[in-house]
DNA sequence: TTGCTCCTCACGTCACGTGAGGTGGC
DNA sequence: TTGCTCCTCACGTCACGTGAGGTGGC
């Protein structure tokens, strides 16, 4: 190990400086906040500075990505720290829907559903769909409305698979190993790819377009 | 138009749900919300209750957009629809950036950046950066963490090119036409595409991560 | 001594949600 | 009369941000 290696403690400026560039809109307060509400308990320096150690770390990690990704309240966030090999209670929302309430929830028609069902875009279980189907419907039904067609969703979906493949054999290797929490390691990696991944599309498709004059309007 | 068409106004339920399919979070008690905040103004029926018309709706959808794309505070959206031919107010955050303000705020290597240079995936202006520069640099940072290379983020390009291409394609009939507002209304419709493609594209890659064994981890 | 980082605690804020107690049109 | 949609108003909540007034280590 070299010198700078091995450090045992991190202050609390130190963990915001490793967080940034993962999470823009991490702040000190921020941190501060998440251990006011029993999220994080770093230990003490004999002065009072809050000393994060890896694991503390990983824990914002962890704390942060459900945040950005899932959009969970801290209370539930909570719970899954506390809890986490319980069965996940359900949600409020049904994780299953029957295809007429698939239909009626996005507002579509059975055509199109037949058709999104025709190029692989939704599945079901059974006689079952899930709350995946139901967000695939939505945003498509919205991008019809704009004249998007078939061929454009199937570019999506091209794009997606890809993605997919490309994912699962960075995480390969993770999986490969032996050992508990393996599989949520490679799972918990695979999230934070994708998420990356999505926001890395997302800033060159708006930089492309600004640059041909169809950047963010303000409309009057 | 047939008996159904030419509605002058729509009850607040009738517009939630018109809004509904895109924008999955809106809520009752948040229209009135932004009502009270002065971003909309409904018309009254003798009775009280609120009637929107096609234009009020118009700006919800904009409102709305500019939350979840932008994510702009009410107090900015507000400003926006009130003033909306007045020249940007610097918005704080420098629009561009050095070399060295980018390699220091991303937190990469000269090397690193080359290569992205080289990739078409960062570009500058003269000698200056600018922030989507920044968006990318800080991804790719966070990528390269988790083992991901040069040839991942050469997909990812290809896609967001891919569909920069398609989205402009379902524009142009809007661009050929004349009159005022009208490049601010191609832009509009190219933004909300891109939204709506992405969260398709996020959906898919949920859905197949899920299927592999890799989905949506509860950490211990 | 001077910066610099860090601390607590009270209060403010932003964007809504909830619930009580109503009214209005088919 | 019965549902159903809609109303206001007060209060609650969630996730922080701000600012005053400090302390601690090189």
């Amino acid at each position: 190990m070299s010198a700078e290696a091995a450090r045992a403690y991190f202050g609390i400026g130190e963990v915001l400086a490793q967080l940034r560039s993962e999470f823009p809109d991490v702040s000190i307060s921020k941190i501060r906040f998440l251990e006011s509400e029993g999220l994080v308990e770093p230990a003490r320096s004999p002065s009072g500075y809050r000393r994060f150690r890896p694991a503390d770390i990983e824990r914002l990690r962890y704390i942060l990505t459900a945040q950005r990704d899932n959009y969970l309240p801290l209370r539930v966030i909570r719970e899954r720290l506390d809890a986490p090999d319980e069965p996940r209670p359900s949600s409020g929302r049904p994780a299953a829907l029957t295809r007429r309430e698939l239909l009626d929830a996005a507002g579509i028609d059975e055509e199109s559903l037949a058709e999104l069902e025709d190029y692989g875009l939704v599945r079901r279980n059974g006689r079952q769909y899930g709350q995946d189907a139901l967000a695939v419907a939505r945003a498509v039904a919205a991008l019809s409305q704009f004249g998007v067609q078939a061929r454009h969703l199937r570019a999506v979906k091209a794009a997606a698979d890809r993605e997919t493949t490309l994912i699962e054999q960075v995480v390969a290797p993770v999986l490969r190993q032996r050992g508990p929490g393996v599989r949520d390691k490679a799972a918990s990696t695979a999230q934070e790819i994708a998420t990356l991944s999505l926001r890395l599309h997302a800033v060159l498709v708006e930089a492309a377009l600004a640059e041909a004059g169809l950047g963010q309007v303000r409309l009057g």
